[in-house]
DNA sequence: CGGTTTTGACCCGCGC
DNA sequence: GCGCGGGTCAAAACCG
């Protein structure tokens, strides 16, 4: 496989903390691939698709030790370029060394221009993108009432 | 060589 | 009891 596309130009975090449950973090983000590197290592397992949604969606994990941390990635069905990727767990190691690879966010087109500023955070990271995505963070299902932009029929749309 | 990815099949749980 | 869906694992193949 070959991930090392970039653009990440916007993504919505949405922390869904459980009371009695795992903290489940849901971010948007607004790229063309589906594969954003938060800087971390993922292995994908499984790959399926998923009602409501013509596109198929990734089960990755991550493929460092003792990390329990699972994501998932799935595509919206109404945005091509709206990706939405749930985080499973808490990472108990650091952060790797950004093998080479992984994908990065920022690339030749560069769109990013203030995350490009941002991924510099981390000094492994070349072009890491992870992380800097998170304009806002609000309850997922509950809030989703209140929400009206993520009702299922109704699409944001656009941009 | 190691690591990673891909597809299929299997298993479990839940619903009716 | 049966069916269906969802999720995970396994093996193989490929790349760097």
């Amino acid at each position: 496989m070959l991930y090392r596309k970039k653009d990440i130009n916007n993504a919505d975090a949405t922390l869904t903390d459980k009371p009695s449950g795992e903290p489940r973090i849901v971010v948007q983000t607004v790229s063309e691939v589906d594969i954003v590197n938060d800087g971390y290592r993922w292995r994908k397992y499984g790959q399926k698709l998923v009602k409501g949604n013509p596109n198929p969606r990734s089960y990755y994990r991550c493929s460092n030790a003792g990390c329990p941390v699972k994501k998932h990635v799935e595509r919206a069905s109404h945005d091509p370029k709206m990706v939405i990727t749930t985080y499973e767990g808490q990472h108990d190691h650091d952060m790797p060394p950004a093998r080479t690879v992984t994908h990065n966010s920022a690339g030749p087109n560069t769109t990013t221009t203030d995350v490009n500023d941002e991924s510099r955070a981390k000094s492994e990271q070349s072009d890491n993108v992870g992380l800097a995505i998170v304009p806002y963070i609000c309850l997922g299902p509950e809030n989703n009432k209140s929400n009206d932009q993520q009702t299922p029929s109704a699409e944001p749309v656009q941009t």
